[in-house]
DNA sequence: CGATAGCTCAGGAAAATCCTGAGTGATGTC
DNA sequence: GACATCACTCAGGATTTTCCTGAGCTATCG
């Protein structure tokens, strides 16, 4: 072990995928992956046994899931290098992650080389984000939200609450004593302002904000 | 090309998890991959382009998915031997999966061993199924369990996730190539048999039955 | 071979959604 | 205090979706 190597800890809930992740960054010379976790609890047991120069982790997982394993390795071990992987380019868990403390952050849509890349800028101390990320990032810090959900108003939040729960526009101009037209010109704006196009789009949204349960 | 080894078609939108699954499968000297998709549309293209032994799919894909890909590819090659990979190993993708005619299925959490293995086998023609999938599916039978979805016809299921996704209705009658008025038809007969009144609650009902991601 | 079920599509009515415009009150700024 | 901004309200009219009815085709099953 140990030439000069890149040590990595891997974690990932498919044992297939961190297994293909495995061969994926061995494949070059400049890497080895020292250990593997199937969670985020194992993740922080074994950075602290493997003490690895980088952590690549799935954020979406059972359990603490990535964020809390980011965040409890970081508390222990503030100098921790962490590029995090996710399905979801999405913003809420981006944000999350990067303010857990993670140095870096890559859709899985991303190129082989782009995964090495990233890994050895971080494995120095530099970040790495993927560019349309970043992109994402900087849009929300410009409209000063955090969830996209602030952008909404008060009586657009309320609407949004029902809108997601399944009513009707009818049926919230009733229970809201507004017009039809007026609640027809929330629904609008606050699909404008959250960026979906219908109404489905718009439950998995609140669900994700943990607005609504599924 | 062409030794005697096995001829792989790997199917996954994740770029990343695609390379890492190649290596995977290449690892021995029995399996080549001799094309990658990330598409469920371009799998078919690609079956019909490399006639493939054996084509390793992930089923959870936007547009037509894994399980479209599969009926197309079945209807035009009834000998095809598909397996597919899967994070949810509960939901109605196993079935649903099968019926379209897949002849093996196992969870994205098998070992890697497990998954070539199963390749080996559906190449032979034979059936791979995980045990505790295959378990899974046999209590459902025995216990008659109720999915409210086991409803929807293989048809109907398509479309069912395209809304839930958010697609309207012209989108999805444009991915499947259908008239809008046949998609219209579909999606007030799946609201009708889900006993949903609209597609906020469509949405929900998909995220609940682990159709779809929040 | 008749019955059933799935898939396909159309016409037309009813409802929801989108776009534009506009009035009111509250807040904050210069 | 005058002015701008913004949330909230509503309407008219265009467009799209949704709903209901009916119907032809194919495959499967008893």
């Amino acid at each position: 072990m140990s030439d000069n190597k890149i040590t990595v800890l891997l974690v990932d809930d498919h044992e297939l995928v961190r297994a293909g992740f495995r061969r994926l960054l061995e494949d070059g010379d400049k890497l080895v992956v020292v250990a593997e976790a199937g969670s985020g609890e194992r993740a922080v047991q074994d950075y602290a046994k493997f003490q690895p120069d980088v952590v690549v982790m799935d954020i979406s997982m059972p359990g603490i899931g990535g964020i809390g394993a980011i965040e409890r390795i970081i508390a222990r071990n503030p100098e921790a290098r962490i590029l995090v992987l996710s399905v979801h380019e999405d913003s809420v868990f981006t944000s999350r992650a990067l303010q857990a403390g993670a140095k870096g952050f890559i859709p899985k849509r991303s190129a082989p080389e782009e995964m090495i890349k990233a890994v050895e800028q971080v494995a120095q101390g530099k970040m790495f984000i993927d560019p349309d990320i970043a992109q994402l990032i900087a849009m929300q810090k410009v409209t000063g939200s955090e969830n996209i959900i602030d952008a909404l108003s008060q009586r657009e939040f309320e609407v949004f609450r029902l809108l997601a729960e399944g009513k009707t526009v009818n049926e919230i101009a009733d229970i809201l004593n507004l017009s039809p037209k007026t609640v027809g010109t929330h629904h609008t704006t606050i699909k404008q302002k959250l960026g979906v196009s219908n109404s489905a789009e718009l439950a998995r949204l609140a669900i994700r904000s943990g607005i609504l349960e599924a």
